[in-house]
DNA sequence: ATGGCCGTTGCACATATTGCAACCGCCCGC
DNA sequence: GCGGGCGGTTGCAATATGTGCAACGGCCAT
């Protein structure tokens, strides 16, 4: 809608590539050194990008600075996190808490395990969608144009032979978290992780969040980490009533239609 | 510079503070509605902004994700973190890793002492610049006009009796850090809490980022967190040989003079 | 029903942004 | 030591772009 702040923010994901100079921004953007530069200097006394002593032009600090209150402001993941510990301390796997906003699912908490096997995944990186659970605990809560909608869009990378292989496929395997209200992710993702999940439900009964408990399977097998389920829903559900609780509607889908 | 731009990124620390709704978004600015609504808009296409259900606006998801990719690409945090958790085994406590960017300091890695819980919970908030070990190490490093320049522009909040009161004790305090090649923080931030901290440097000497371990005096005292100098030095000299090792000058300063 | 509030849209105006070209400083090769 | 070239920077004129206005429309509360 606006060309020139436009461009500016489409700086920033060439940023995150990696540190570039004038020129190359230039170019990908398809402007003038000029109005690069302009651009630039404008993000730059802001905070959102940094000049390192090359010239070169890297992400700022302030955008931590943004994304962590942006974090902070989340109010499910207050509610959450000390529910999170709790678990942690009594089963010791790695715990999640992730979101869905505008077809991306993203980590907002994360506690680790105690054990030296510790996954990769990172609070605000995009989920593996297709095959995570928290994410079908997610999606499957949409209206079914909506996960019709998304299902289609979706690429589906075959990270293991477990993976979701195709939308239908997918939208099944919804359908069944849907009915189910958990769901799990067997060596969907890493042929040797497992995870099991439970939906956190706002006061109107829609899914706002959802949390996992994952675990290797040399330290525990699938059958083992779904004895855990009991517990793994006994708690979404205590955060879903602390959270609906507090009444504050602030956060996350509550009402039932989305614009888009 | 651009003053769209400009007026564009202002709304993101507006609602870092909490969500908002148009008119109030406008108000801030002091523009017109339809323009905040244009500006919301375009940040909206680029995942800056998340529109609620309740119509109000709220920092996005990309935001998130842009931080994160932009604290991959630094190397040195990258070439540390194997080390910081290894020290971490060692002794217990908190370890952190902390550059200087644009008159802050910030932290740039964390692992947590007891329960891991989630990284970069800190990154981005304002690090107390005029106490912390890793900011006196890091301003230290600086020519002796531009640690005076900055000394001079800083508050010096009196968060315990022992905190530095004003921006002689300061400079004075960065002299003594200067020289004896390492720095401490006893309760000069939170009465109960001490650290030790270390410098890494680049190639050329130049200090490029910092590291500490904090621990709260009710499990050790200070003497006996100061025992474990050698080790965090040592850990520290490891980072600075491995980074500069690598030789990858991309990040961070490296090259004696900075602009400004 | 009705009034008021808030978000949204179309339009005409003018301002802010753009590309250009010339300039500067630096590094590199000759 | 000199000249050429590269990357960044600035002033300017043209115009595309963003702006405020006013009118519209939906929604809630009275």
């Amino acid at each position: 809608m606006s060309q020139t702040v436009d461009r500016a923010l489409s700086i920033l994901p060439l940023l995150a590539e990696g540190p570039a100079d004038l020129g190359q921004v230039a170019d990908r953007l398809g402007v003038h050194k000029s109005t690069a530069l302009r651009l630039l200097r404008t993000l730059h006394e802001h905070g959102l990008v940094y000049r390192q002593s090359d010239q070169r032009y890297r992400l700022g600090a302030r955008l931590f600075a943004l994304a962590q209150e942006a974090v902070e402001n989340l109010d499910v993941r207050e509610i959450a996190h000390s529910h999170l510990v709790e678990l942690n301390e009594k089963v010791g796997h790695t715990v999640h808490l992730a979101v869905y906003e505008e077809n991306e699912v993203l980590y907002i908490d994360k506690v680790e395990s105690r054990y030296p096997v510790r996954m990769y995944s990172r609070i605000g990186k995009p989920v593996a969608i297709t095959v995570a659970a928290v994410a079908k605990l997610l999606l499957a809560d949409l209206s079914e144009a909506e996960r019709r909608a998304i299902a289609e869009k979706l690429d589906y990378p075959m990270y293991t032979a477990r993976s979701t292989p195709n939308a239908p496929a997918f939208l099944r395997e919804l359908e069944k978290v849907r009915e189910q209200g958990w769901a799990t992710d067997l060596g969907g993702h890493e042929e040797s992780i497992n995870c099991v999940g439970a939906p956190i439900r706002g006061a109107d009964g829609r899914v706002v969040a959802a949390m996992s408990v994952s675990a290797p399977n040399v330290v525990v097998t699938a059958e083992e980490l779904l004895t855990l389920l009991p517990l793994v829903r006994r708690t979404a559900d205590a955060i879903s009533r602390d959270y609906s609780g507090t009444g504050s509607t602030a956060n996350s889908p509550t009402k039932e239609a989305r614009s888009r």
